[in-house]
DNA sequence: AGGAATGATTAGACCGGTCGTCTAGAGCGT
DNA sequence: ACGCTCTAGACGACCGGTCTAATCATTCCT
């Protein structure tokens, strides 16, 4: 009982097989059979642990975005940093991450964001409440970033996280596109001009 | 000979129905057979106008990207117009079109984008050469604005275009995953403070 | 302690739909 | 009448998600 069951163990497996490939290739496109195979678990132990793969995609969208807030969670709770260095901190993470495959990266939110929010009500809900998280952490960080005085912006401020979060979800999309990383540079750029931000 | 002929029409009826369909449900969602019921063209054809699923997309894509290109020139080309208000009305379009439908706008770059870009390469290459048009368009109108007066920004005018891009395309996103209009407004606002721009 | 009962897990069959192909034949211009 | 473009839709091989039946581990009762 120390560890996790392995009920439990078979199920993130199969959450997690299945972030890796349909961070990939979408959501439409890959089959259930692909991520069991990967997971290493036979094909009829699926239903017992999720109810239709429009369930598993809403359970692997929240376990996403769980471990993704949590990520943010400890960058904001890093100590010895100004709010705009922490700021940066996590666009460089971002760009890290997405630049990584050869720029195929594997943020959910942008994978799957436009394929899935037409298709599946839960899966567009999970989603919703995922960015929501991270807009209203961005929001944080801009208000400490006014607060130690590392970074000044006009407009309000729910408005400004939200823009810049729109902003690097398009680069992100525009860096598979065009498989290069200049667009993570630019976003880069207009994100320190738009809060006054000298090169950090 | 004057008007097209019926062979053009057909491989224009398969792509249009192929548009509409895809830019609700994707690419991977969407089979042939569906399509081409729509179009009411019968499943033999397709092979002859086209070599396989691919290379539709690809054309799809490219014939998408032709008409959009083409709105946007006769926007620009109004006269009686500051560069400012020229984009303002192309940006008022674009949350137009893509608030239709319960905010599950039909654009392919932002529908499809993400999806196809890791799929497919003559697809993501069409992507490539379609934002670009899109965003070397932007840049003109920023440089026209600068040359009018209309307005005024700071950084490289085709970082500016290329951010402006980019938040637009993540608003759309974020469109679909809320289904709310909400975050054009507030890329609207953002936008208008970026171009220095008093309330058009 | 032994064995039956219970619930968790697995196995694989199932039907329907996928893309892509292929053989005919219809329609048209010459 | 001929040749060529285009249409027609059946077909195959395969893969999709789903479900029922059997297996396994565990627990509880006698």
């Amino acid at each position: 009982m120390a560890t996790a069951s392995p009920a439990q163990d078979t199920r993130s497996a199969i959450l997690s097989a299945g972030q890796a490939i349909m961070g990939r290739k979408g959501y439409s496109g890959v089959g259930l059979t692909e991520i069991l195979t990967a997971a290493g678990v036979p094909k009829g132990s699926f239903y017992h642990y999720f109810a239709s793969k429009d369930a598993f995609g809403e359970a692997m969208v929240a376990a996403y975005f769980e471990d993704y807030l949590a990520g943010m969670d400890a960058i904001i709770a890093r100590s010895g940093l100004t709010a705009a260095e922490r700021l940066m901190l996590y666009f460089a993470d971002w760009r890290e991450n997405q630049v990584a495959y050869d720029c195929q990266g594997r943020c959910l939110a942008v994978k799957l964001g436009a394929e899935v929010a037409d298709l599946s009500e839960p899966m567009r809900l999970a989603l919703k409440a995922g960015t929501g998280g991270v807009v209203s952490r961005l929001e944080a960080m801009l208000r400490a970033g006014i607060a130690d005085g590392s970074l000044r912006f006009e407009g309000h401020t729910g408005d400004v996280a939200a823009s810049l979060y729109n902003l690097w979800l398009g680069a992100s999309v525009m860096v598979k596109i065009e498989r290069s990383h200049e667009p993570f540079e630019a976003a880069l750029r207009t994100t320190r001009r738009m809060l006054a931000m000298s090169r950090a």
